[in-house]
DNA sequence: GGAAGTACTTGACCTATGGTAAGAAATGCA
DNA sequence: TGCATTTCTTACCATAGGTCAAGTACTTCC
């Protein structure tokens, strides 16, 4: 697995086989059943994970105890608490894994040493950043507008790939509705005869 | 109101006054009437308007006509369609003026030229891109979970200096809510004998 | 293989917010 | 100064989505 690891950080950002690894050591790998936790709220979160199997989600959770969900990851995709991670804040979210995992986790120097090591990966980087930002604005825009039936149909269409590993009450909490809400608009377009 | 640029840039960016005249030629300065479209849906967002004085908005139109702002931004606040601007897609937002205004605008090449010039710089931006991360994925988690007063409580404590400034309604466009419900959420906080 | 938990659906009811329309207040303009 | 326009509020009804409770699959795990 951290052979899949090297090949997607020399696929993609740049760095040579010799600068990778430089690198390695600040390179852990990790296998994870479901429901554990790898990140709660208010720790410093100074890793950063990369799926290589399986599933993980970041998320939030309210006064009420309702979780919201703010990203899943699957294989090949990053997941971390950015603000907390770039910034050493306390995280505001949680990450745990909803389907056993081997995951990869960088330590924050690994970024900086990269970056110093190579012009192109910090360019990778700030692509990364970028790449999210418009993500999120899409689906603040999203939020702002869409109904339920709207964003859903939105979800299955974007995450295609991955929408049927993916338990409905948490596409719910993705969504920003109740698990019953999904159903009633579920049920909805069966009756129209819709087929994802 | 250039000289207010300059100092921002070599304030925060790091930029030397040197270094900072080198790129003058790909700085403008523009003083618009309230009203003013800078920006239109689907076209290339080539530049990143920098707020001298007055304020500006970011927003979408949906299929029913109906405007959702993403941004406001004011004196010394960045404004732009990330995705366009950094992607060379069609834009999603629109980008007006909503008080008289006076700003300053780069070309994407100003970016280019300042990262090439110095290593600063692109950490600069670096940082400007997870701010604006820290600050969109907040946002999200309140349309996700949180009920109309509490966004509005919430933006006029992040915006306080601006709050004042910005019309209701538009702030109820921010907020995902329409102008009624926000007067009655407002009508109940004064009953509540709440104030700002 | 059966108990226990988890996930999903359904129905009845409720509430926050939306839609519409109209009036009041503020602002701009001539 | 006063008319026109925009902005904000209010009142009324409509509705999407939330809440609660129960029922029916599915899993999981001893």
């Amino acid at each position: 697995m951290l052979e899949q690891f090297k090949k997607y950080i020399i696929d993609n950002t740049g760095l040579s086989e010799n600068e990778y690894s430089e690198l390695e050591h600040l390179v852990y790998l990790l296998e994870v059943k479901k429901g554990t936790v790898l990140l709660k709220e208010n720790q410093i979160c100074n890793r950063a994970f990369f799926v290589c199997k399986g599933m993980l989600r970041s998320y939030t959770i309210d006064e009420m105890g309702k979780n919201h969900i703010i990203q899943f990851a699957s294989e090949n995709w990053w997941i971390a608490d950015r603000s907390s991670f770039y910034f050493d804040e306390p995280a505001e979210l949680f990450i745990d894994v909803i389907e056993d995992a081997v995951v990869v986790y960088i330590h924050k120097d690994f970024i900086k040493a990269a970056e110093k090591l190579s012009g192109k990966f910090a360019r990778f980087n700030t692509l990364a950043l970028q790449k999210n930002i418009r993500q999120m604005q899409k689906r603040i825009n999203y939020l702002l507008a869409a109904s339920a039936e709207k964003k859903y149909l939105d979800f299955i269409e974007t995450y295609r790939e991955i929408t049927c590993r993916i338990p409905l009450q948490m596409i719910a909490s993705y969504l920003g509705i109740t698990p019953e809400s999904l159903s009633r608009v579920r049920k909805e377009l069966a009756r129209k005869n819709f087929k994802p």
